[in-house]
DNA sequence: GAATTCGGAAACCGATCGGTTTACTGTGGC
DNA sequence: GCCACAGTAAACCGATCGGTTTCCGAATTC
């Protein structure tokens, strides 16, 4: 555990991994001896647990992102670039510690909808939908809303099928939204004519 | 709180609402009192905590199905008996209590995938895709088991949706599975030709 | 009517919960 | 040298955790 970092850095990263690791309702004084922080610190950064979930939620959503969309020096066509997310959550999904998809996760374990984390939680996946708006867009989707929200759909479909462990089924999240955008239309590398 | 059923019902019928409103995380005292049962009574009752959500879940099974699943009186053809499952679980979305899909959600809770609670919970989703895997059979699907489970997923997607409370789209998972049945060439009424 | 069983109320156990407070150690500025 | 500050360790608070035990009343059984 690297005390490099400042105790806000530390203790971000360990909520981050122990909230998705073991739930919301792992403790504070854990979550505090794993950040190598004080519960003193804690409380004079974050004024409560619900605010450090929140933060810590919304302090992974960068590099999660990046971790999910293709860059913009991906110049392959829109097909393709959805299609990446759905393969990078596939590896990700093939890792045995995989706990499904942090933010829907945490909304499950919140219930309360108004909790900030469950804020933060619904405005991450409200980007994943504009991130698939915009590409179906440019693909000269015929309705991209509802096209978008299919696609957040399949996303969280196959996330759950993970938690669950049901029969793995590689790729089953690409191969379904692939046949969507066949059934859209949208073909390999096809931009909009315009 | 009807004193009419067994110590044993009433606290599998609690354990089945509170577990679901509240999370597994909910006491065994709040428990027991719902249930108008003494700790002693549970704890004589079932072994513990974890035995009691497992049991609590797999008790609700056969009701939750019979609210999901068309009876065997409905003739229509598997098309839309499949998608009568869609419109049923938007039905229970459109409740402004609904929490997901509760054997996906204590799944989640529980991250631990051999849990007695998740093992239901797989085998639930497990009976979901063998449903759909019989109606498609039926229909003469080219591939009955890769399309059953993208139809379990796309339920299990729609309710990931209500829990964070996205911008609603009504109907969103039966346009989403009548989509993938009309790319697969299953259409209404229509059975396997034999 | 006596004995036995069932089950609820509640005390109890050590551990942990979220949160506050005190006391102490380092490290910088000046 | 000195002061102020940041931050850790740990005690402390009342409440609650999962689980066990004791006690006692209300049925059921013969």
């Amino acid at each position: 555990m690297s005390t490099s970092a400042t105790p806000r850095e530390r203790l971000l990263d360990a909520a981050g991994e122990l909230f998705y690791r073991d739930g919301v309702n792992i403790g504070v004084d854990a979550l505090c001896k794993a950040a190598g922080v004080s519960k003193k610190s804690m409380y004079q950064l974050f004024r409560s647990k619900d605010e450090l979930i929140a933060e810590s939620l919304a302090s992974r959503g960068p590099a999660y992102q990046t971790m999910l969309y293709p860059g913009a020096e991906d110049d392959r066509g829109p097909r393709e670039r959805i299609l990446t997310v759905f393969d990078r959550q596939d590896a990700m999904v093939a890792s045995d510690n995989y706990l499904g998809c942090p933010y829907v996760s945490t909304a499950v374990e919140l219930k309360n909808p108004e909790h900030p984390g469950s804020v933060v939680a619904r405005h991450f996946k409200q980007q994943l939908t504009d991130f698939f708006h915009r590409e179906l867009v440019k693909a000269g989707a015929e309705d991209p809303s509802t096209l978008a929200v299919q696609l957040t759909m399949i996303f969280d479909g196959a996330a759950a099928r993970a938690v669950v462990r049901a029969q793995p089924l590689g790729g089953i999240g690409a191969v379904t939204a692939a046949a969507l955008l066949d059934a859209a239309g949208i073909h390999a590398g096809e931009l909009a004519l315009s």
